[in-house]
DNA sequence: TCTACTCGCAA
DNA sequence: GTACGTGCGAGTAGA
């Protein structure tokens, strides 16, 4: 009887792990990413191939015997990450638990071994499947050897057989040799011939076979390319020798042995388990809910204490408005009932002197509010203070920080997604979970406040966060007026407009193409380029690129371009804006789009559900969107206010820089000022086009781009977009004292923050990976600059809202958008509320330059810009 | 139904 | 040389 085997290329996938794989720790620190993602990928190839077997192949012992014939085999790679090699004798334990054999020879690759093993496969025509990350073993593919290749990540496999290799390369397998001999392998320092790439080797095996057939005609071959084989010749068969698997080691894997590996033995499940990879072991089908029936903090009494005795003091509670159930932890006690009257809630919650920390203030104020009942002495909230502290989690729900911080589990109402931690949907309040949750509470306050002290964030919490949430709340509540008539009849210009197009487009379609989709971006890739032969301008992983860019460099090529450009412009705006948007108008006529204030890394608030953040205003096409958007009624208008380039105020306020400074204190145009510094050209002389290069590298500046990015946005070259930052920098030299400083603190500090305090943490600025560096070092650059922007804003928002509540105005904050806020302004009061607006925003903070705002109306928010 | 992918909007 | 700002969402494709 056939066999099947799986045999994988160790590190090889523990690279993709590490890599593919977010960064994860044990409660100790240990990483453990590169772990999970290599279990979690060996237990879904288990089950979906049912091997008999399952062999680790790893490499043993440096030199090989490659080095031995190249001493620069594999030269100039880089180290193993610390973080990756400390996984290795935990993934080697967890083999070994489960019963899986390890397989490896003393001088030779993973490659090799697996390679034998493939010879002992075809011997017996077992069936053999190769995991691997690396396009080496590709040679090794025949009838009984199939290739499960992690192109990204580990999360999708390719399976290669011979027809893949075929259809991809034009080669038969073993041919991959020849392939590499003349092309080379940067990743393993393999020199190829020099000057030759995959096209021209693929062309010349096409033609000759083989490299001995290349070389055996080596005179029919003309000019340049001769002279580069001819030259390369040695290093072809050297690379040809070392690119050539060995087959033949004496192995002995045993063949005979009896399947019984297993991942869910009890021997792996302790191994993850103590690693806190509880997530994991439960995929693995082990144990569920290991400390689900500790109930650590699950002891509570029935009776709720009297809110008199509760008066000055401090309490963390946990509340069900719906249900009717409360738990409370005070005092080191905690009461939980799940039958509390409408009154004991009512009082409890409205009476200031007892201090109440809760988690998620601003979901249980919008309960509240919508009961009638105003909300006092709500004084923390420990879903955005565990976001003060580290904003880059992302994980703020209870449970999440109860296992974090406390290292306590909770039992969860149905085990079903981290998401639905907003909704708290529960039918029935459990008063046992309630009770763990209130004491959850409390713990977890204990600890953020010491841990907002020492960080220097309690102001920033206390005076920003918590502030903000109120504000939030109140725009969520109120909500933003659409006109329905003009929302509905700009639906109906679209949709006829786009019916329009597409007739025009379906001229253009083959007719053996009856069910073609513009809307499919594969199949309009098929359509441009396989039938109508455009050329192709950029690919994606997957295909061809269809994207803005590709599409107008082609447009003059054929007539559908232009059509599909257009297309698509307008199904954009009639899917995501008018349709999106027509979905959450509410039974008030107001569109309640949600305001998180956990989400982003910088400290920015973004909106969803529908995002109000994003309605377009660049195109008149798009900004036309913005007329649905009124006033609540006739006696209201829009008024909105914006800051006038923040974050380069920001900038020139951190950095201190003297010439920016000087700029921004004259009153001068920023963009310009920049353009006659990048382009030495007088203020005056500045063209309309070198203004809009200096914009874009301002842009690139305070969105921590890169020369790469710059160029794409601009398109100019990369070396030119390198240019003119070197030379901005120059010109505005504590700027870029400010970039290294800024970046040194990181290295040394492992975080930076903003004016206020704000703090992220930077792990990658020390990673060996020149990539994640890179990426570190420009979020170092940006987060202070686009994060104290994020506060100043915060601040005038709550400013804007106290000043409108004290002096008794009854118009309303509505939106924000990054540098934008946006008021239901009573039309009585319109004086009044574009100088609070005006003050507000203008003295939200004191910088080095003045901070302006500049405030404008209108009968909608088209014409309020 | 869910996930991966591409595309495109804003500050 | 590497790979190349974020957050939100719509739509297709494939499991």
């Amino acid at each position: 009887m056939n066999k099947r085997i799986l045999i994988i290329d160790s590190y090889s996938l523990l690279y993709k792990a590490f890599f593919g794989v977010r960064r994860m720790t044990a409660s100790d620190g240990t990483p453990t990413n590169a772990v999970y993602g290599f279990v979690s990928m060996l237990s879904r190839l288990i089950k979906d191939y049912e091997p008999d077997y399952v062999f680790a192949a790893f490499d043993e012992g440096i030199p090989t015997f490659r080095h031995e014939v190249y001493a620069d085999y594999k030269a100039g790679r880089d180290h193993m990450p610390e973080d990756m090699r400390s996984q290795i004798p935990i993934v080697m334990d967890i083999l070994k638990a489960a019963d899986i054999e390890s397989l490896s020879c003393e001088g030779y690759e993973a490659d090799d071994v697996i390679g034998s093993v493939a010879s002992l496969c075809e011997k017996n025509s077992d069936k053999l499947f190769i995991v691997t990350g690396d396009r080496d073993s590709f040679q090794l593919v025949s009838d009984d050897v199939t290739v499960l290749y992690a192109k990204r990540g580990v999360s999708s496999l390719e399976a290669v057989d011979e027809e893949y290799i075929r259809n991809e390369y034009s080669l038969t397998p073993k041919k991959m040799i020849d392939l590499k001999a003349l092309m080379g392998d940067s990743s393993d320092n393999i020199p190829g011939v020099k000057g030759i790439g995959e096209k021209t080797a693929l062309t010349l095996l096409a033609e000759y076979g083989s490299l001995d057939g290349v070389y055996d005609n080596i005179e029919n071959i003309k000019g340049k390319l001769k002279d580069k084989l001819a030259e390369g010749k040695e290093n072809a068969y050297l690379s040809y020798e070392l690119g050539t698997i060995k087959r033949d080691l004496p192995l002995a894997p045993d063949l005979n042995k009896a399947d019984d590996f297993s991942l869910s033995s009890k021997a792996v499940l302790d191994i993850l388990s103590a690693l806190d990879m509880e997530a994991l072991v439960k995929a693995l089908g082990g144990r569920t809910d290991v400390q689900e029936n500790k109930e650590p903090l699950g002891e509570y009494e029935n009776d709720l204490p009297d809110i008199g005795t509760l008066k000055g003091k401090e309490i963390s509670l946990v509340l069900d408005m719906d249900a009717g159930g409360a738990a409370i932890s005070f005092e080191g006690r905690t009461y939980s009932s799940a039958d509390v009257s409408a009154e004991y809630i009512e009082a409890l919650c409205t009476d200031g002197s007892v201090l109440k920390n809760v988690h998620d203030l601003k979901s249980l104020l919008e309960k509240a509010h919508a009961k009638g009942i105003e909300l006092n002495g709500f004084v923390f909230d420990t879903c955005v203070a565990a976001y003060v502290i580290d904003p880059t989690d992302g994980r703020y729900d209870l449970a999440s920080l109860a296992k974090k911080y406390l290292n306590v589990t909770l039992s969860s109402p149905e085990t079903k997604k981290q998401r639905s931690f907003f909704d708290t949907q529960e039918s029935t309040f459990e008063a046992s979970r309630a009770a763990q949750q209130a004491g959850c509470i409390s713990a977890l306050k204990e600890l953020f406040i010491n841990k907002l002290e020492e960080d220097s964030e309690k102001e920033l919490y206390d005076d920003i966060e918590h502030k903000l949430i109120f504000v939030l709340a109140g725009m969520e509540e109120y909500g933003f007026t659409v006109d329905p008539g003009m929302i509905e009849s700009l639906g109906r210009e679209f949709d006829s407009r786009i019916t329009e197009i597409n007739n025009s487009i379906a001229a253009f379609v083959p007719e053996d193409m009856p069910s073609f989709n513009v809307n499919s971006t594969k199949q309009l890739g098929e359509l441009l380029f396989d039938r109508i032969g455009l050329p192709v301008v950029k690919k994606t992983k997957t295909g061809y690129s269809t994207d803005i860019d590709v599409l107008e460099k082609l447009k003059d090529k054929h007539p559908l371009i232009p059509l599909i450009i257009q297309q698509r412009q307008l199904t954009k705006l009639n899917s995501t804006y008018i349709r999106g948007l027509t979905k959450y108008i509410a039974g008030d006529g107001r569109i309640h789009s949600n305001f998180n204030q956990t989400m982003t890394a910088t400290g920015r608030i973004s909106s969803s559900n529908p995002n109000l953040q994003n309605i377009p205003i660049k195109t008149e096409e798009g900004k036309i969107i913005r007329k649905v958007f009124i006033p609540s009624d006739s006696d209201h208008l829009i008024v909105s206010a914006d800051y006038s380039q923040i974050e380069l105020r920001v900038l020139a306020h951190i950095s201190g820089d003297e010439n920016m400074i000087a700029s921004f204190k004259g009153g001068l145009d920023i963009h310009r000022k920049t353009a006659s510094e990048i382009f030495g050209v007088p203020f005056e002389e500045v063209t309309s086009a070198q203004r809009s290069s200096a914009k874009a590298v301002n842009f690139g500046i305070v969105y921590g781009i890169s020369d790469y990015g710059l160029s794409q946005n601009t398109g100019i070259s990369r070396k030119e977009a390198a240019r003119y930052i070197e030379t901005y920098l120059d010109k505005f030299p504590q700027v870029k004292a400010y970039m290294k400083n800024i970046v040194e603190y990181a290295r040394e500090n492992g975080y930076v923050s903003t004016m206020f305090g704000r703090r992220r943490y930077i792990p990658d600025i020390a990673s060996s990976s020149f990539t994640a560096r890179s990426f570190a070092e420009r979020t170092a650059l940006n987060t202070p600059i686009q994060g104290s922007a994020a506060d100043i804003i915060k601040i005038a928002m709550i400013n804007v809202a106290d000043r409108l509540r004290k002096e008794g105005l009854r118009s309303a904050l509505m939106l924000q958008v990054h540098d934008e806020l946006i008021i239901d302004c009573l039309i009585s009061e319109r004086d009044k509320v574009r100088a609070v607006l005006q003050e507000e925003m203008e003295n939200a903070a004191e910088l080095k330059v003045p901070l302006v705002a500049e405030v404008v109306e209108g009968n909608n928010w088209y014409e309020a810009k």
